[in-house]
DNA sequence: ATTATGCTGATTGTTGACAAAATGAGCGCC
DNA sequence: GGCGCTCATTTTGTCAACAATCAGCATAAT
C-alpha cells in the first residue's frame, strides 16, 4: 500500500492541486475569459469536488497574476491592460537579460558542458522552420530557446516568475491580436545571444538578451497598432 | 449599515487575510524559524479561528517564497540557502536596475515632477545619519530610497516581486549574521543613481542601479565570510 | 544486527452545513 | 423618468465533523 495512485499517474497528489490545474487550463485555453468571475459553486459542481477544495485552488492561483481577488466579492480572471503588457515586457526583459548573463557566467566557469550544443541545435532547427515557413514549430522552438537559457541560469525562482509572465502575456494575446513574429530578425538576435553565452561573456549576453526582448516588444506594438487600425 | 468594520480599522476584510498577516508576522519576526512546520491545528487554536481558515491563509502564502508546501505532509517555513541568496541578489539586481531605468525614462517624459525633490531629501537625511552614525535610521532611509524608485517605475508587479525578495532576504539575515553596511559607499552609489535618474538617462540609471545591488552583494559576502570564520 | 511489517496517534485532505455579505428585482417616492 | 429603499436570492465566509494519509514505534522474520 502507498504506491497505488501516483505510480499509475491516474491522479494528482491532492484534489485541490488537480482543481487548480483545471482552472488554470480553463483560463489559458480561453474557457474562462478575462474579467469573468470564478463562481465557486459552479466550478465545484462542474469538477465534482466540494466548494472548499475549489476555494483552496483559487487561493493558490491568486499571486500568479492570473486571478484577482476581492474580499466578499469573489475571484476574477485577471484583465490585462495594454499598460500592463508594457510593464510585463520590461520585467521579462530584465529577468531574461539576467538569465543570459548568468548562463554565460556558468559557461565560463564550465558548469554547463552541454548548453552550447543544445543552443546550436535549437538555432539550426529554427533556421529550418524559417526556410519552410513553419510558424507552429517556430513558436515551440522559440519558447524552448528561452527556457533553455532560463534553466541554464540556475535560478528557479527567476524561472517561475518568468513562466508566470509568459503565461499572462499569452493570455493577453488571446484577446484577438495576431502573433507578432519576424522570424528572420528574431533568429538573428538568438544567434547574437548564443554567441555571447557560449563565449562566456556575461555582459554581452545580458545586453543581447535585453535587446531581444525590447525589440520583441517593439515588433509587438507595431503589429498591435496595425491591427487596431484595421479593426477601427 | 455596511461601514461598521473597515472604517474603524479594527478588523481586516476576512479572517483568512488576517490569519495570513499574522502568520507572515510570525515568520518575519522569527517566532516561526526557517524549516519549522506550520501546524494547522496549533495555529488555528492560537489565533482562535478554524483550521479551514488557517489552511486558506497558508495556501495564499505559498508562492511568496516564505512558505514551502508538500502534499499530505504540510507547510514549512522556507529555508533559504546561501546559493539561493545569491540568486535572490541577482534577481533583485535585475529588477532594481529595470526600475531605475523606468524611473529615469518617466522623469525624462516629465511624468514624475516630485521625484527629484524626494530623492534629494532622502540622500540628505542619509548623509546626516552617516555623520551621526545612526544605523537604525540609515536602515529605514535605505529601504525608503529603494522603494521610491520602485514606485517611480510605475510597475506594480515588479514592486510586489521586489518586496517578496526583500522579505526573504531579511529572513535569511535573521539567521545570525550581522547586517552588512558601508554607509559611505552605499550613499555614494545612491548619489550616482539619483544623478542618472533626475537627468532622465535610463541606461546610466540602469547601470548604476545594477552596480549598487552587485556591490551590496559583495559587501554582504565579505561580512558573511568574516562572520563564518569568527564563529568557526 | 537488520530489514520488513503491522499497529497507533497525530496531521492533513475533503466535505456539507450554517452565517454573513453582496446582488438584483420590485416598489414607492420625489 | 430617476433615485433610494426593502427584501428575496445568490454567493462568499467560516466552521466542525469525517476520511485519508503519514510518522514513529513495536514486533517479527531473516
Amino acid at each position: 500500500m502507498g504506491m497505488n495512485a501516483r505510480a499509475i499517474g491516474v491522479r494528482r497528489a491532492t484534489l485541490a492541486e488537480e482543481a487548480r490545474g483545471e482552472i488554470e487550463r480553463m483560463i489559458t485555453e480561453g474557457e474562462l475569459v478575462a474579467g469573468e468571475k470564478l463562481n465557486e459553486l459552479e466550478l465545484s459542481t462542474a469538477m465534482g469536488v466540494s466548494r472548499g477544495t475549489v476555494r483552496e485552488a483559487i487561493r493558490s492561483l491568486v499571486g500568479t497574476g492570473l486571478v484577482d481577488f476581492i474580499a466578499n466579492r469573489g475571484a476574477f480572471v485577471h484583465e490585462t491592460t495594454l499598460a500592463e503588457v508594457q510593464n510585463l515586457y520590461e520585467l521579462r526583459g530584465a529577468i531574461f537579460a539576467m538569465a543570459c548573463a548568468a548562463a554565460a557566467r556558468r559557461v565560463r566557469d564550465e558548469e554547463l558542458p552541454e548548453l552550447a550544443q543544445s543552443l546550436a541545435r535549437n538555432i539550426e532547427e529554427m533556421d529550418a522552420a524559417r526556410q519552410n515557413e513553419e510558424l507552429p514549430s517556430y513558436y515551440t522552438l522559440n519558447i524552448e530557446f528561452h527556457d533553455m537559457l532560463l534553466d541554464a541560469a540556475g535560478n528557479p525562482k527567476a524561472k517561475t516568475i518568468y513562466d508566470n509572465i509568459k503565461r499572462e502575456m499569452h493570455l493577453f494575446r488571446r484577446r484577438g491580436l495576431s502573433i507578432a513574429t519576424n522570424i528572420a530578425k528574431s533568429l538573428e538576435e538568438h544567434r547574437t545571444i548564443e554567441s555571447a553565452v557560449i563565449k562566456g561573456d556575461p555582459e554581452a549576453a545580458r545586453a543581447a538578451g535585453h535587446l531581444h526582448i525590447t525589440q520583441g516588444f517593439d515588433r509587438y506594438m507595431t503589429i498591435a497598432a496595425r491591427d487596431r487600425q484595421a479593426t477601427a
